[in-house]
DNA sequence: TTATCATATGAACAGCTGAACATATGAAAG
DNA sequence: CTTTCATATGTTCAGCTGTTCATATGATAA
């Protein structure tokens, strides 16, 4: 069907069966998502952040200190977890403070250190 | 005990509880293995050659013509994804077969596509 | 009001990443 | 042997990422 010309001759090729894997891949929109999402993760500063989170709520000072970093680079962090809805704030006077958003977080984490763990 | 100096007065600073939150963050050599292993989902080259992979094995020039990629595009990918561990490969001749190394990628995978359809 | 504290934001920059291109390797066929 | 085909690899380079530094915002206290 597409550029039938200069393709290599291998097994799948032009079969029915490569129709089949073809057709079972999501859209190209749905993988960026789903790229975008684990880019999150693949980040060790963002992952620390959000395994920090898992046991109760921080303000951004609490995080930085706890781990050992500058306000603004964990400030910046939090801005991506936050545009990408892995985090909620609450503001309380001058202190906001952070907490995850859903179970999704901590599902997707254990999930990877499971596969660390073989 | 660390840096009591310039550390601003949250409520959680120097308590009982942030010592808790610090004793469960894994060691830094696990979370930046964690971090790596999502990095490599975290590029839509290769979720996608990833997802080709779910239904069977597929030899490196089928990948780049499911995709519409250059067989160097590819097989750059596919280096990085052997090396992690995260495929197999099975030489017949001159073609090479690539196949998932264990269902650990489905899962992983699969938990990103729930996250997705909230 | 002004000062101070916690956080956010903008700019700059080094380091990393992924694709393109050219080329090399390695296996089978002639 | 040489040729051809499938794959691998090295280099280059543009674009992205995460941190630092300086500064701005926003809330509280004096």
């Amino acid at each position: 069907m597409s550029n039938t010309a200069k393709v290599c001759e291998c097994l799948y090729v032009h079969t029915d069966a490569i129709e089949q894997v073809k057709a079972k891949l999501p859209e190209d929109e749905t993988l960026f998502e789903l790229s975008d999402l684990f880019k999150l993760f693949g980040d060790a500063t963002r992952i620390k952040i959000l395994y920090l989170l898992f046991e109760k709520e921080l303000c951004v000072c609490d995080i930085a200190s706890l781990l050992n970093m500058t306000q603004s680079a964990i400030s910046h962090q939090l801005k991506v977890l936050k545009n990408s809805k892995l985090v909620k704030f609450r503001r309380e006077g001058k202190v906001v403070f952070y907490r995850l958003s859903d179970n999704h977080v901590k599902t997707i984490i254990a999930q990877g250190m499971e596969h660390l763990a073989e």
